[in-house]
RNA sequence: GGAGAGGUGGCCGAGUCGGCUGAAGGCAACCGCCUGCUAAGCGGUUGUACGGGUAAAACCGUACCGAGGGUUCGAAUCCCUCCCUCUCCGCCA
């Protein structure tokens, strides 16, 4: 969420952000509802002064033994006054928090304009794609040989976008989840949280997901509570409605959490495998810090996870999200894409944001300026550190073997019981 | 699920029969004094949001004592609904 004050004083400012972003919003009727809400307000507020100083008036003459009725009398009509004054209120405030709730973050300056993915441009790239001297297959057809995925029997117990993971298959996704927690808390500096998988609706309107995105998420029936769709959302809200202390910055946590998405929309996209799935598991980077610093943290918590990449030696580039592919709450977006050889062309593996304020405002996370003692709104930046199931996929398709085997990652042996290689288990499935 | 207790400022914690309580007192923080340093001590300052005002301040108004309604000239204080926390019992991984 934009400050109303900020969008007061720089609509030009607010009109270009929208533009840059090819986005359909417009200010239509803000600056009216602005002016309506500000005088009916003010209007309100001087009877509600006229009504408090003739209370205590009321307070001294009864005190004092003397008949204030006829001002009481006179009290009772500005209070109706004020209620029928006040009754317009409501209606207004919805439609200027409509407008507000609907305006998306200013991207950074060094975003690019763009139109679509294709023109997000390439930051750098790490590490030497696979070359094989054999028909490549897809994990799909790596892992179902293999007997440690299987998407029918998922489809049987849940239905489409489910996947099975059995024998070194779920062994190789809970190792990976060790491996990565074990960087980023070790080596990287980030507290481990292990959150709530679910939260309530508050929660969700702090981060962003919710009014706008409601149909992207799995809502428990007759509860206030939705599954997460992101580690993002319990982690971010750990510290909605605090004032930190300035000493206390920069936060950071990472946590795995599994991730539950309705994927509405995305119908007949990436159906086959386990890039897309209603539920998959991730371990997430979360940063709360000081306005000044977001945009070094935003670099370093992208290095955080590109790390993990290079550890089990997997090819990927680093793009930055043009404005037209930035996502609604994040001023900057960095996607880290992992080559994935049986569709050749890399593939989102992790997406790193700055929000600046836009969360923090919406949740009123702040913290107390050492300096001039003064309440400042915090700035928020997350990352996926980094999502395991597409992992899985790097690794199941960049490690295969002529015989059907994976090699695995020596960064991942350690815990997998030293296992260097996946192959065909004896015996039925 | 049953019974009880409670939710007040950055934190702890008073708020009597509704009125001069934005809210005592303490802690913390900040400024000054004192001190060889530290600690202690002494004096002072310190809520947030919105609106108005100002070059910027000062300043003025309104709201906020878990949330939302109600009663009243007036509600942290009374009534209703909901949420959350704690204790005991029951059930249970």
């Amino acid at each position: 969420m934009l400050d109303v004050k900020f969008v007061r004083e720089n609509m030009d400012a607010v009109r270009e952000a929208l533009r840059r972003r090819r986005s359909p919003v417009t200010l239509a009727g803000f600056e009216e509802l602005d002016r309506e809400r500000r005088e009916t307000l003010s209007a309100v507020e001087k009877l509600r002064a006229e009504r408090n100083a003739a209370s205590e008036e009321i307070g001294h003459l009864r005190r004092e033994g003397n008949d204030a009725s006829a001002l009481m009398e006179r009290m009772r009509e500005v209070s109706a006054a004020i209620k029928e004054k006040e009754a317009g209120l409501p209606d207004i405030e919805h439609r200027m928090e409509e407008v507000l709730h609907s305006l998306p973050n200013v991207p950074d300056p060094s975003v690019p304009e763009g139109e679509r993915e294709e023109d997000n441009p390439t930051v750098r790239t790490w590490g030497d794609r696979p070359a094989f001297s054999f028909p490549v297959r897809d994990h799909v057809d790596i892992g179902t040989a293999l007997d440690i995925l299987d998407f029918d029997r998922a489809a049987k117990i849940a239905g489409a976008r489910f996947c099975l993971m059995k024998g070194a298959g779920a062994l190789m996704e809970r190792a990976l989840i060790n491996f990565m927690l074990d960087v980023h808390t070790r080596e990287h500096g980030y507290t481990e949280v292990l959150p709530p998988f679910l939260a309530n609706s508050a929660s969700f309107f702090g981060t962003g997901q919710l009014p706008k995105f409601e149909e992207d998420l799995f809502h428990v029936t007759g509860t206030d509570y939705y599954l997460v769709p992101t580690a993002e959302v319990p982690l971010t809200n750990i510290v909605r409605d605090e004032i930190l202390s300035a000493g206390s910055l920069p936060l950071k946590m990472t946590a795995y959490t599994p991730c539950f998405r309705a994927e509405a929309g995305s119908h007949g996209k990436d159906v086959r495998g386990m890039i897309r799935q209603h539920q998959f598991n991730k371990v997430e980077l979360v940063k709360i810090c000081r306005p000044e610093e977001s945009r070094g943290e935003l670099e370093t918590l992208t290095a955080d996870a590109e790390r993990i990449l290079e550890r089990l030696s997997l090819p990927y580039r680093v793009v930055t999200l043009c404005t037209a592919d930035l996502g609604f709450s994040a001023a900057k977006t960095y996607d880290i894409e992992a080559w994935i050889p049986s569709q050749g062309r890399y593939r989102e593996i992790s997406s790193c944001s700055n929000f600046t304020d836009f969360q923090a405002r919406r949740a009123k996370i702040r913290f107390r300026d050492g300096a001039t003692g003064k309440i400042r709104l915090a700035h928020t930046l997350n990352g996926s550190g980094l999502a395991v199931g597409r992992t899985v996929v790097a690794i199941l398709e960049n490690f295969q073997q002529e015989d059907g085997s994976v090699r695995i990652p020596e960064a991942l042996r350690p815990y997998m019981g030293g296992m260097d290689r996946i192959t065909k288990a004896k015996g039925r499935s």
